[in-house]
DNA sequence: CTGACGTGAGACATCTTTGTCTCATCTGGG
DNA sequence: CCCAGATGAGACAAAGATGTCTCACGTCAG
């Protein structure tokens, strides 16, 4: 029977979310194939975190279209984004860490699509005057993902419930620890 | 000449940070010594680890003994400990990455003492009616990490300025994105 | 039925990292 | 000055991971 190769990179994805440095032998036998299969269809280490990437990147795009970032208060377009990225945040945990190994190589530009569309919609934000101006977009969007990563080891590790993932991350992002004074 | 540990550590800190796979010859390099020297102050790569979370560690309860939690309106409790743990951001980032790998092994109780400092301030915050009671302490202590996390990302970046900071961290932790209705 | 195809299991050489050891060199105190 | 202690440089084997290969087995289409 041939190889899932979506099912091989999401069982790959939980693994090393939980285990960055798992040797291939342990990424094939996650995903329930041989070591020798995995090989078959990802060169090597790098090529299967590039093929990760590659997913990580489409899953987030593809958040992002549905969350209609243009759309609304962006307030409203944040916790769409957010709700849409909840099913890609393992996998985007375990990137989030992986970056800074690309020491010296070039990162995939669809990080730099993504951050483009993130940062607009918190300058949207601003502009309408929703956001406050001293937290710049770049911050904003780094600590999204900082949050959403957070998030996701939290829940792994039992420490938020999984149902209350988007609530957390987004009223932390939006609102902060502080209570509101006005209505 | 004795070497310097605390430097070493420094350094090895610095460079782990940037680059979690360094190999020990990497890290002695880094620091200025022979890898044989480094072995004769570090066993072994497990070794080194486990002397930067010692680090990381006591630096950390020395910003939470600063910072003097207990004192004042929690908010401003929280202010001080971002302020006083800035300089540990570095090796703070890289051992909040480095923590998922000590998977089946105990985690050191020092990070178990630090949550619950953490905690309790946040807990007084909303028992004292500062902070809202929606978001959980628990999670407020694990964003507080991963906000320390990716500014400390984000200044190795170039992304914030380093100046800028604590403000961000505290900020948007405390306040969230959202401009405030009241005065 | 039969053959092509993909897979699992394992062998194998190679490469990297690690841990240990030896020896020459340097430095600082007596 | 002289020696003890620490360091640097390098050699070495062991361990682990990787990439490649072979071969047997199962499955599916023709």
């Amino acid at each position: 029977m041939a190889v899932d190769r979506e099912q091989v990179l999401r069982s790959a994805a939980a693994l090393l979310t939980r285990k960055a440095t798992a040797t291939m032998d342990e990424v094939a036998r996650a995903a329930g194939i041989s070591r020798a299969t995995l090989h078959r269809h990802f060169a090597g280490r790098d090529a299967l975190v590039r093929a990760l990437e590659e997913l990580g990147i489409a899953e987030c795009e593809a958040a992002v279209d549905a969350a209609r970032l243009d759309d609304g208060p962006a307030a409203e377009a944040v916790r769409r984004l957010v709700r849409e990225l909840e099913s890609a945040t393992g996998l985007l945990a375990f990137l989030y860490t992986e970056n800074q190994l690309f020491e010296g190589e070039e990162q995939n530009e669809g990080w730099a699509r993504l951050d483009a569309r993130l940062t607009a919609l918190f300058r949207r934000g601003q502009e309408s005057g929703e956001f406050r101006i001293d937290l710049t977009p770049a911050w904003l969007t780094e600590a999204l993902y900082g949050l959403l990563a957070a998030g996701a080891w939290a829940v792994t590790e039992g420490r938020v419930a999984r149902n209350d993932f988007a609530h957390m991350v987004v009223e932390l992002l939006l609102g902060g620890a502080l209570r509101r004074e006005g209505p």
